[in-house]
DNA sequence: ACCTGTGGCGAAACAC
DNA sequence: GTGTTTCGCCAC
């Protein structure tokens, strides 16, 4: 227990006393030694240290809890190749640039033609010097492949290290500690590979960063308070005009800490707000305080924050320049950038905040259970607990009331990589093996960068040379296929239109990883696609005039097929097999990093952003795609199978004859070479008509709900409700006579949600369309509702940016829209809302046969004259 | 510095 | 008035 808050102020009234005349400001600065007698490591992250030609790693100690830091000075140096020669590199500019080291003539297979080439190497002293902003050497050649100057990641000049992996410090070297393949488990696996030496092959490298233990790492969450006179203003971090008043700490190891601001006339509050077990300090002195708060940083590894690269971190750095700290004595530095990170001397800063707001990691490593990215909304979706809602500003609290929300936040963002076993702490390390990625990259870096460093690791394996896009480009060609929607660049999937009404006992069957396993069985990679071997052209992918190598396998279709492999043949069935707690988890953990590569691993191939861009290897996956599904559903209706809808991958199958069900997947899997799998069935499914729009029942009773506008975040709270008790009532139903009962249920609730709209005892809050801002409102093209209700709220002085959610209600008059704070209940546009009612419910009863106004017994004149 | 893809629906604004 | 475009959100 907080013994008493008044006695932690005692205290610190009489340090502040005490250390009054003394000299202030001791220095906090982080030592940086390189260690050579380091237990069993992991490598957490890769920098350069400024100086020529070295690396620092960061290594995280497991058996002495300690971070090293470990320089790599192997002699290699950054450089980028050039397909001129000696003597003419000699007699240009790059000789005379300040970081020019040397030339190196050097062998690389050229991936894209097929054939070994030479090359020179341009050997520099910084990587800067190469791939810098400004005058660097790459910039001075006509023709550089930039790729090989990566200095960061796991890529060190020429060493390949892979962070995440155990590491042991031998004799002045890094010697990486690995699971034995001749272990009875990696045998194992190696059978499933029988027959497939190229996949066996790549499996020996690969099957360790699966196998090898996730270590817990020692780390912190912390989040501070910062003093604001505006309290709808957040105080900008560049300026840092506004004292810190308080900072939480939460540790893995159960610590709690909080550091609290003297400040004149606060209350010291309720001490039992406080829970046990919480040091608290007080100071008198800002500069004091965060040179207390900076040495805390350089104790732990890892430092997690949520939003701490906008916000936290940011602030401190400026915060301490501001109150005279010189930059030596700050342990955070910001990169450069629109989207600067904070990034600390000695430690690792996750930035929790941008790992979940990454795509990948919300769809499918948490299967989007939570929608918005804050703290409060993740908190909720993931560990059901909430931030401490507060009544007042921040600036406003007691002593007492601002120590326990500020270390609610701590404790949540500490929570977030501890639930479920570390699940999030062990997904970061799968997620740098795969990538080769340091933690700082990892987390803060998206999908396709993933996929990026994944690959170019495995060119580097093999020395082969990594092209550009333009290359890639112009030997490959665009795509020629004609995308549906107007402004994309190539035809993607089939959806099948369902027919309106209610079909009991739906079978669903799905391919498993489709566009994965075409990639692989299909060989689709960048480097073979549409090679030049005469007597590989007829090898043509339907629907397109692309065809494909058929003397060697593409580098990516090797990779992502054994990926797919390995996770549908061992980890995927393994993790629910297996009895050993430990081993499930990180099985578990494997099988979804990987579902999360595998996912996105056919759609950086048709990213122009992407560095392997290739667009004939996209529309070639999604032609064959076509081509799977529309056989499948020929060969299922010759079969006597009744096929109701179908959407990429998915059949959906009426009154499903068990055999012939078997016999379709038996075929597929010959004809085909795809998995058709049993996925789900249906008590029965409503379909609306419309693609991609119906609600199921499971046999189960779960009731799946799919694109009805009722399931919507923009959808009003008030029809989400009404929604989701319309959709209750149907949940209920078991046999067609059901339906006729619960038509009267059905009614009653129209009817109700009608009469209440109509006599306004809904709240503005009920009433509110939430929608979100992508862009500046001042970018729009068209000034739509949320972007008309965004700059009313601007006029407020209100923070409106990008990422925002605007809360907007209809009302009458112009410009028809109005921010819910500025909104009254009367001027609300109620026939507006009842066609929004409208479409909400005719979704569902357009499948059930009925008619809205029929239900409601009413016909407004706006309904009228849409009929 | 950041960025996986296409198909589809509904609402409203815009263009004619 | 009508047809087209833009935007947000969702399915896969």
């Amino acid at each position: 227990m907080v013994s008493n808050l008044e006695e932690y102020l005692e205290e610190a009234e009489a340090e502040y006393e005490a250390e009054y005349e003394e000299e202030l400001y001791i220095a906090g600065k982080p030592e940086l030694k390189p260690s050579r007698n380091t237990g069993t490591c992991i490598l957490l992250s890769v920098s350069y240290s400024g100086e020529a030609g070295r690396a620092l790693l960061k290594l995280y100690d497991l058996e002495k809890r300690v971070m090293h830091f470990w320089y790599d000075d192997t002699g290699h140096r950054p450089y980028c190749l050039t397909d001129m020669s000696v003597e003419e590199l000699k007699r240009s500019k790059v000789v005379s640039h300040p970081g020019f080291l040397g030339f190196e003539r050097v062998k690389k297979f050229d991936v894209l033609r097929g054939r070994e080439i030479e090359m020179t190497k341009i050997i520099a002293s910084d990587p800067l010097a190469i791939g810098g902003k400004k005058g660097a050497i790459r910039d001075l050649l006509p023709r550089a492949w930039e790729a090989d100057i990566k200095y960061h990641n796991c890529y060190i000049f020429d060493r390949q290290l892979v962070p995440g992996m155990l590491y042991k410090v031998e004799d002045g070297k890094l010697v990486r500690v690995d699971v034995e393949l001749s272990g009875e488990e990696a045998q194992e696996v190696l059978k499933i590979f029988e027959g497939q030496e190229a996949a066996k092959e790549l499996l020996k490298d690969w099957l360790p960063l699966f196998l090898a233990p996730v270590p817990d790492i020692r780390r912190a969450a912390i989040d501070i308070e910062v003093y604001s006179p505006d309290p709808d203003k957040l105080p900008n971090p560049r300026e840092a005009l506004y004292p810190i008043i308080a900072f939480a700490l939460v540790d893995s190891d159960g610590r709690r800490l909080v550091f609290l601001l003297r400040r004149d006339s606060v209350e010291t509050g309720q001490s039992d707000e406080l829970s046990d077990n919480i040091e608290v300090r007080f100071f008198y002195d800002e500069y004091k305080m965060l040179e207390e708060i900076f040495k805390l940083l350089n104790e732990y590894p890892v430092v997690l924050t949520f939003n701490g690269d906008n916000f936290d971190l940011n602030y401190m750095l400026h915060r301490a320049l501001k109150l005279g700290f010189s930059r030596d004595k700050i342990p955070i530095s910001m990169t450069v950038g629109e989207h600067p990170a904070a990034l600390l001397t000695a430690a690792v800063h996750v930035d929790l905040y941008k790992f979940f707001h990454n795509r990948s990691i919300q769809g499918y490593a948490f299967g989007s259970k939570y929608r918005d990215v804050t703290l409060d909304a993740i908190a909720e979706a993931l560990l059901s607990i909430r931030k401490i809602q507060l009544m007042a500003p921040v600036s406003q609290l007691s002593y007492a009331q601002l120590a326990a929300y500020c270390l609610r936040d701590a404790e949540i963002t500490m929570q977030f990589t501890k639930f479920d076993d570390n699940l999030v702490m062990k997904l970061i390390i799968l997620f740098m093996r795969i990538s080769k990625m340091s933690m700082e990259d990892v987390t803060r870096q998206g999908i396709s960068n993933w996929i990026r460093n994944m690959l170019y690791f495995e060119h580097r394996k093999r020395n082969y040379l990594i092209p550009r896009k333009d290359e890639i480009i112009a030997v490959k060609g665009q795509a020629v296929t004609e995308a549906k929607i107007k402004g994309k660049k190539y035809m993607g999937a089939i959806v099948l239109k369902p027919p309106a009404g209610v079909y009991f006992d739906v079978a669903v069957l799905d391919f498993t990883s489709l566009y994965p396993s075409i990639v692989k069985t299909r060989n689709l990679s960048y480097e073979v696609i549409n090679c030049d071997h005469p007597e590989c052209r007829s090898n043509v992918i339907p629907s397109t005039p692309h065809w494909v190598c058929t003397k060697r396998q593409g580098l990516t279709s090797i990779l992502i097929g054994m990926l797919r492999d390995i996770r549908a043949l061992w980890f995927k069935p393994m993790s629910k097999k297996v009895k050993d707690q430990v081993k499930k988890s990180l099985y578990e953990v494997v099988e979804k990093s990987l579902k999360v590569i595998l996912n996105a691993s056919y759609g950086v191939m048709g990213s122009s952003n992407f560095s392997l861009y290739c667009p004939p290897v996209a529309e070639s996956t999604t032609a064959i795609g076509r081509y799977i599904i529309t056989k499948t559903i020929e060969k299922a209706e010759s079969l006597g199978l009744r096929v109701l809808y179908g959407d990429t991958d998915s059949i959906f199958i009426h009154n499903p004859d068990e055999s012939k069900i078997g016999e379709l997947m038996k075929w597929a899997e010959e004809e085909l070479k795809v998995d058709l799998d049993y996925d789900k069935r249906y008590r029965f499914v409503a379909f609306s008509g419309l693609k991609k729009n119906y609600v199921g029942v499971l046999v189960n009773g779960e009731v799946d709900i799919k694109g009805l506008v009722g399931k919507k975040r923009n959808t009003p709270p008030f029809l989400k409700e009404a929604f989701l008790n319309f959709v209750g009532i149907l949940s209920k139903v078991d046999t067609p006579e059901d339906f006729e009962k619960s038509k009267v249920l059905l009614r009653d609730l129209a009817k109700k949600v009608y009469d209440k709209l109509r006599e306004r005892r809904y709240s503005l809050d009920e009433l509110a369309f939430t929608v979100m801002l992508s862009k500046h409102p001042s970018e729009y093209a068209v000034a739509s509702q949320h972007v008309k209700a965004a700059k009313l709220l601007m006029a407020y002085k209100k923070n409106v940016d990008a990422g925002s959610i605007i809360r907007y209600v209809k009302v009458k008059g112009e410009p028809g829209v109005k921010p819910v704070q500025l909104a009254r209940i009367d001027e609300v546009d109620v026939d507006k809302y009842v066609e929004h009612m409208r479409t909400t419910f005719e979704q569902v009863l357009t499948a059930l046969g009925l008619d809205f106004d029929e239900i409601l017994g009413v016909r407004s004149i706006t309904s009228f004259f849409n009929r």
